[in-house]
DNA sequence: AAGTAACCTTGACGCACGTCAAGGGCTACT
DNA sequence: AGTAGCCCTTGACGTGCGTCAAGGTTACTT
């Protein structure tokens, strides 16, 4: 189930190359600062689906950035349980939950093949004081994850909840140059259902819903909004951004 | 409601005088730092009961820090339903979630009595980049708020919630020098309800319930835990630290 | 000291959603 | 191509907790 596959790509594509700038860490970077941060990225070779990036308990050293893929952070109760506390999509950071504590709190796993971008915090954290706009970007970028989490607190009922889910989901993808409507859920139903409190035949029979009062269409991982107004209503709205 | 009494105090207490200096802004930082922090730390006299630092939608310029009493942070969604994002204690910083959209996303409202220092976000942004163990704090205080809110998705039944709020206002009540044992909750049921998301009436019966069950004594606002252990288990754990 | 309003408690009731159980459809491996 | 195993769906059922309503306490006001 673990692994550290921390070999360094041999093509590895520079921050200057890469399609995610834009949203990633170098937002706001010019190229002499862009070039400074890439001295300290360093790139991994693909995770199989399941494989985990780091796991939780072991002490923090790296923070990551989605490369390709998608990851889930997972942490265990005292009972056991597991709880998805979020996915993360190609430009978003993971792992910041780490730095209070020094170890990391979840586990980050590979939701298909999927792969990374390693930065080494203190690193990071030498370059920001050197680089005001990079600085910059970590406060923002960090704020933005502490507005995510707390918008999950506050929807309610279930469809709500689903609502929510699938249009920050839209939202996101729509940010990364994808369709905002045509979406393919690579988590099965019922990690979908851990993240959100709920079961899984809820999130079913919620799709079924959706889906007869003309909301969306879905088959499998194969989902298409029809009316996003609607969907935003149900959300409660809030998730839009 | 809104209230915006920020006449500066004639008499400031300092970040180097002030008792909350080893939970704040401050920690980490000698005493050259401190003096330089100081110097952008605006002090305001007294919020009343309920009124309010700021108030979602308002262009974001300061963070704060609460100096005494207990502030609660707002939002309000598409329906006009309120919900309760967090309680904010002395030493603790409220408005980071407003760093990324440049603009307050939540109201934040005194609990009774309250004072708040504010800190010039812009200042405060080009002071970290000189003062490295001032960055470092903020990193590291961002990333434990990050992770306090993931915290409150994880629990699940109503017990559970309740049993991990009162835990963290232990905890936090500790780290201040306070009884980790009896704890004022100045805020009313509905207001932990709602920060819970549940009703006022099912809190009031768990209160009852686990007072039955011998695991503490509450009267109105005065909480005294009897059975930490057991508190701890029903939680599932993960709410100490 | 009396009046008023906010807060808390307690009970009765109903529903949303979790749980349990069974069946159907992909996908994958041999 | 056949079979095994997961994932998703669908139904039946139970229950945790929300809602509604009423009564009791405490705190503030004049």
């Amino acid at each position: 189930m673990a692994s550290q596959n921390q070999v360094v790509s041999p093509s590895f594509l520079k921050c200057s190359q890469c399609a995610l700038g834009k949203l990633c860490l170098p937002v706001g970077l010019d190229a002499k600062d862009m070039a400074e941060l890439e001295t300290i990225i360093e790139s991994s070779s693909p995770y199989k689906d399941n494989e985990s990036v780091y796991l939780s308990e072991q002490p923090f050293d790296r923070i990551f950035a989605v490369k390709s893929g998608v990851f889930k952070t997972v942490v265990i109760d005292a009972n056991g349980n597991e709880h998805i506390v979020g996915f993360h999509l190609p430009g978003e950071l993971f792992g910041l939950d780490a730095i209070y504590p020094q170890k990391y709190i979840s586990s980050a796993v590979a939701l298909g093949t999927s792969s990374v971008c390693g930065i080494n915090y203190n690193e990071l954290e030498s370059l920001a004081t050197k680089l005001p706009s990079l600085q910059r970007q970590l406060f923002s970028l960090m704020s933005k994850e502490v507005h995510t989490s707390q918008a999950l607190a506050v929807e309610h009922s279930a469809d709500q909840k689903l609502a929510g889910f699938i249009l920050t989901l839209s939202t996101r993808y729509k940010q990364r140059g994808y369709s905002d409507t045509r979406i393919n859920l690579i988590m099965p139903r019922r990690d979908i259902a851990n993240h959100l409190n709920m079961a899984a035949e809820t999130v079913s029979r919620l799709f079924k819903r959706f889906q007869n009062d003309g909301l969306l269409e879905i088959k499998r991982t194969d989902l298409s909004i029809i009316n996003m107004e609607a969907l935003k209503q149900l959300a409660g709205c809030a998730s839009g951004q």
